[in-house]
RNA sequence: GGGGGCGUAGCGAAGCUGGUUAUCGCGCCGGCCUGUCAAGCCGGAGAUCGCGGGUUCAAUCCCCGUCGCUCCCGCCA
């Protein structure tokens, strides 16, 4: 029996400036290496830092040439002020002079498959995804992913803080959510059984529990969509809440937990954002047009008259979002009270207006990064509605046994993770904002 | 499900109204360089031009097919 210390700082954070001048010792990957007559540089990464090292030749005890990019690497020296230009590396104020340097692995190629030690990756999307275990080494696309890990944890805590309850519902499930055929089968023993497109009948069925609930997990689309805003598994940042006045409580909770996350990517992914050459988004005010009013906004703007359509597309979301840059100063547009028929059967119609809903999507620099709205929460709505949609509510007897037994009003949303992150980092497509991207053709990685 | 574009060394590209020793940058290999930061300089190796067929004296280039990639629409987050 050997037991293991719990009182050790297992922190990677290195206080920098208290370690100036003294002895340091790092083992990372090799990022870059610039090699001198009189010795040269080796870029270190870290788990969360790109550290410049510098040799002198006659002092150290292996030469640089015999390194090469990618070999991890023990380095021991003197940490020294510095002044680095470069705006990938983080540090930039501090240096080690290298006293000896370890190599625990090399590489086994002779050369990579992509160069990982430009400014930029040059390479095609494809290429960019064969290679997943090395590109993502890349200073930039760790940029992205830093800054995806930061949107996703204020997500959730922004909404514990304001009183929700995270739930982790099943992805392998009964029937599929929203009724359409775009669902992947799956054998489930003697069964089949199907991937969860969605949380939304638990998250559903949970507000009667908590009244307030998040979730924030993948979720898989069987549709054979092959565009640049399409994944077929992506990560889906989910809410669910009584509603007290409206469905724009909603709306207003989606802006605090927004306007939070942005302010802490501001705080902590500031060496990321200004790598990828961005800014932070903000959203001050709620900006909300109503499906019919974007309509009339495409009409002014560009003369095409759609308002016979029961549909934005996404031209008309472009426009919809140009137009709000240009009046209002603002990056979000709620769009609300979609068509009822555009909208799924548990969808709450506006009791004004039954041919639409209370419902909204979230418009974010000309693509929709979110679907939301109040829910019926009436067993009866919901008999009525799947009777009149031609639904068997027998196939939804276990969700429908929450509106049996009482449910209060409520209603919710789901955020795209990689298409906000796409949006934020200013990535032309989606897949960039995926690890692993799963699509109509891509399995591997 | 429908439509457009592209496949040329490990990576990214140029070439083509048909005839070239198929070009350039990065990477790789060798040499040089006292502070680099997309380091720089000199030299070298590396390509049956995605695959199959056709037209032609001659095809990387034109035509047909096929496979792969990419973008757009429908649908969605």
């Amino acid at each position: 029996m050997k037991e293991l210390s719990t009182a050790q700082d297992l922190s990677s954070y290195i206080d920098f400036a208290a370690h100036e001048g003294k002895e340091i010792t790092l083992v990372g990957q090799i990022q870059n290496l610039r090699v001198l007559a009189w010795g040269g540089f080796v870029i270190l990464r870290l788990p969360n830092y790109l550290v410049q090292c510098v040799a002198d030749a006659t002092k150290i005890n292996m030469p640089l040439a015999e390194l090469k990019p990618e070999a991890t690497v023990r380095v021991s020296g003197t940490l020294v002020k510095a002044n680095i230009k470069d705006v990938a590396m983080w540090p930039r104020e501090w240096e080690v002079s290298i006293a000896s340097i370890e190599v625990l692995s090399m590489p086994s190629e002779e050369a990579l498959p992509v160069d990982t030690t430009k400014k930029e990756l040059s390479c095609d999307l494809s290429t960019k995804f064969d290679y997943r275990p090395l590109t993502l080494r890349h200073p930039r696309e760790r940029a992205i992913f830093r800054i995806a890990s930061t949107v996703y944890n204020e997500f959730g805590e922004a909404l514990a803080r304001l009183g929700f309850t995270r739930i982790c519902s099943p992805k392998i499930v009964y029937s599929g959510a929203e009724g359409g055929a775009n669902i992947f089968k799956l054998s489930y023993f003697e069964r089949q059984a199907f991937l969860a497109q969605s949380p939304q009948f638990y998250k559903q069925m949970m507000v009667g529990v908590f009244g307030r609930v998040y979730e924030q997990g993948p979720v898989f689309r069987a549709e054979e969509h092959d565009t640049s805003r399409h994944l077929n598994e992506y990560i889906s940042l989910d809410m669910e809440m009584r509603l007290e006045n409206g469905f724009e409580d909603i709306m207003q909770v989606e802006a605090a937990v927004l306007k939070s996350i942005f302010e802490r990517l501001q705080r902590e992914c500031a060496p990321e954002l200004a790598l990828l050459g961005v800014t932070a988004p903000s959203i001050d005010k709620i900006i909300t047009v109503t499906f019919a009013e974007a309509h009339q906004i495409v009409l002014d703007q560009t003369g095409r008259d759609c308002r016979g359509e029961k549909d934005l597309d996404p031209e008309e979301e472009r426009v919809v979002c140009d137009y709000a840059k240009k009046t209002w100063g603002t990056d979000f547009v709620f769009v609300t009270h979609y068509p009822s028929v555009k909208r799924p059967f548990y969808a709450l119609d506006d009791p004004a207006n039954p041919d639409t809903t209370l419902s909204f999507d979230l418009l974010f620099r000309g693509i929709e990064i979110t679907t939301g709205g109040a829910r019926m929460f009436r067993y009866e709505d919901y008999l009525r509605k799947m009777k009149a949609r031609d639904m068997n509510p027998q196939l939804f007897e276990s969700y429908l046994q929450a509106f049996r037994y009482g449910m209060p009003p409520h209603g919710g949303l789901g955020l795209g993770l990689e298409r906000l992150v796409a949006q934020i980092c200013g990535l032309a497509n989606v897949k960039e904002a995926s690890l692993f991207p799963r699509d109509r053709k891509r399995l591997e990685p």
